[in-house]
DNA sequence: AATCAAATGAGACGAAATCTCATTTACAGC
DNA sequence: GCTGTAAATGAGATTTCGTCTCATTTGATT
């Protein structure tokens, strides 16, 4: 686990606990659209008394210091990633599918909103809705 | 209630019900951000025996439709909006603290972005995250 | 090693969402 | 206006997800 974050969590006074430990542990390898299960149970592989609740309590504690953070896309509940950078999706109302994109013009307002509205920015999320190529033909198709 | 939103729904095959004016009827007076619980009370003072499955069912449809689309936003659960237009916030990931703006350039994108994925996109959502001015102070502060 | 507040996990609890199924209803066809 | 029929509905059971409680453990400091 990389000393760094660890660190941070110190530095914070928090305590260095293997649950902790297995948490950022998961996110740092896997980092992307994990849910709060899933999370456990791969903290539990790590560590096998982890309990849920010190999962959500570790969660909750990784988002106040900036190092994660809940996306909701799509249907399902939170999913937990690192909470730098951008995340770029196209998402189909209809069907659900999700594209990512790369490609981003939200770094060049960060600057002006960060002067604007005192904030600090780590990241951004931009999303499209809409209807997926395939869902486009079938717009006029009926009830179930 | 809005007739063409009426010939949407007959359009697409499904039954002119009165729970589904109710849960339509709501959305179109208050618009954003209700969650469940909000549009089924609502839509009980309009017609009382309407049931909550069914409000999930027809917010589900609608959706399916490109009328509606949940926004998750902070921490509570999802909340609905009329499915056009953007939404922007900046979100404080320490103290939940949400701001709005408006001027926003992710519509400079939409063309391109039909373009290239063959999406038809009806609304977009972009949110920077970071730490608001108040909690950019304490930012070194410690555990509770 | 001793101390102590912080952290933990088991399980109770609560809220939110989904599912089931018997009943009702919108509406196309007459 | 009736009728037949599949779609839609609502009550309540059930599941899923997240929070809370509290007795016990443990990391960090001295
Ligand atoms: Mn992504
Ligand atoms: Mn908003
Ligand atoms: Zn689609
Ligand atoms: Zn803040």
């Amino acid at each position: 686990m990389s000393p760094e974050l660890i660190d941070r969590l110190r530095e914070a006074g928090y305590k260095i606990t293997p649950p902790r430990l297995a948490v950022l542990e998961v996110i740092q390898r896997e980092g992307e659209h994990l849910n709060p299960n899933e999370i456990l149970a791969q903290a539990q592989a790590i560590h096998p008394q982890t309990g849920r609740a010190t999962v959500y309590r570790t969660l909750e504690l990784l988002t106040n210091l900036g190092i994660v953070r809940p996306i909701y896309v799509g249907d399902s509940g939170p999913t937990y990633i690192r909470a730098e950078g951008g995340h770029h999706h196209l998402v189909c109302s209809q069907c659900g599918r999700i594209l990512d994109f790369e490609q981003c013009v939200a770094d060049s307002m960060e600057r002006e909103l960060e002067a604007r509205f005192g904030f600090r920015i780590k990241s951004h999320l931009l999303e499209f809705y809409g209807l997926c190529a395939d869902c486009c033909g079938e717009e006029t198709t009926g009830a179930s």
